[in-house]
DNA sequence: CAGGTAAAAGCTAAGAGTTTGCTTTAGCTC
DNA sequence: GAGCTAAAGCAAACTCTTAGCTTTTACCTG
């Protein structure tokens, strides 16, 4: 076997800098796996045989690009942290880059856990600024609160309408954690 | 220009039989266009010209699969109305070829539209619920706050995390409209 | 530290899918 | 029914994918 910092894991990162690069230069919509072969040093069988096909190496390679990087930033509040942090991610993933790596992310084996890596992602980051506001003394919702009513409507906007989305949008839905007005349905 | 119900609607609609056919006989993952064009009685070349790719053609077919064919149940109350539609939902797109049609329907051209169909659908069948619960004289919420507090958790959770998903989780949901008990959140 | 071993990469050729220019057909319009 | 145009057929060139076999690499034992 072939231990980390071994021949595979250049490979890998060889192969997957080759995407990147690749992507920037021709388009995503370009790449094929001679191309990235080629880029990467290696012969396209090896990637044939890693990955299986060039979807699951683009699966792989977006769940990489959509790892946050930092971490949420500190605006006094929960409900200001949380507004900041929808904003940025809708801005983020809104974009059309930003939804070729969702769409690139979904396309991978769906039991290889591509998709759900990504909305891990989400749930750390929103983790984050829970357990802050908690240590503040403020009340907090659930993790799963926060998922359901702020991180699925964003996701399911830049996935199946991505016309008319804006931050606007992203601010109405974190105030809807915080207000309990009422939908208009009654009980 | 060839008008609807010449040969150019007879070959969408053979080809779009013959991905139907031979998806249920040998399985959605080994589709070839060459094998599709081969069962539909064209060339090969015609696929291409007319969709461009073999994802694009399923992109089409998933949407028409994903078409609601009846009309939400009458249960006498918009919340047990909204609870059947939503189960019902949660059952028939988490399945494993539930799942599959869905992601073949956001695989296609962003800007082609096929996705916003489905997402279409969704609206209109709640739009029927929340109409007939109006004419009732019940209160009805916006068919906005259900597509963000049903459907988009629901479709979230198809999407990215699979697992562990259950009717449970669509009534509360749906509960969660009707229950304006708060988050956890204070304001 | 030399030799053995197993996993992974290289090589190559056969097979399958894709693209493209040109020709033919079908259906509309006058 | 003759002309016209969009779409389909055809066929060849091209690219990608697959698979069997060989070679290399890194690890591990003696």
């Amino acid at each position: 076997m072939v231990r980390p910092g071994g021949r595979s894991a250049r490979v890998q990162a060889g192969v997957h800098a080759a995407v990147r690069e690749l992507s920037a230069e021709v388009g995503r919509d370009a790449l094929t796996v001679p191309m990235i072969a080629q880029r990467a040093g290696v012969t396209p069988s090896t990637v044939y045989r890693r990955w299986g096909d060039l979807q699951e190496l683009l699966s792989d390679v977006a769940v990489e690009r959509l790892r946050p990087d930092t971490t949420p930033g500190d605006h006094g509040t929960l409900r200001s942290d949380l507004t900041a942090w929808a904003e940025q991610f809708l801005d983020e993933m809104s974009s059309p880059s930003g939804r070729a790596y969702i769409r690139d992310a979904l396309l991978g084996d769906p039991d290889g856990g591509n998709a759900g890596r990504c909305s891990a992602y989400a749930a750390e980051q929103i983790d984050v600024i829970l357990s802050r506001a908690a240590e503040r003394g403020e009340e907090t919702p659930a993790v799963e609160t926060v998922m359901d009513r702020v991180v699925a409507p964003l996701m399911y906007r830049i996935l199946f309408r991505p016309d008319g989305l804006d931050a606007e949008y992203a601010r109405q839905l974190v105030t809807g954690i915080f207000d309990n007005a009422g939908t208009g349905a009654a009980d």
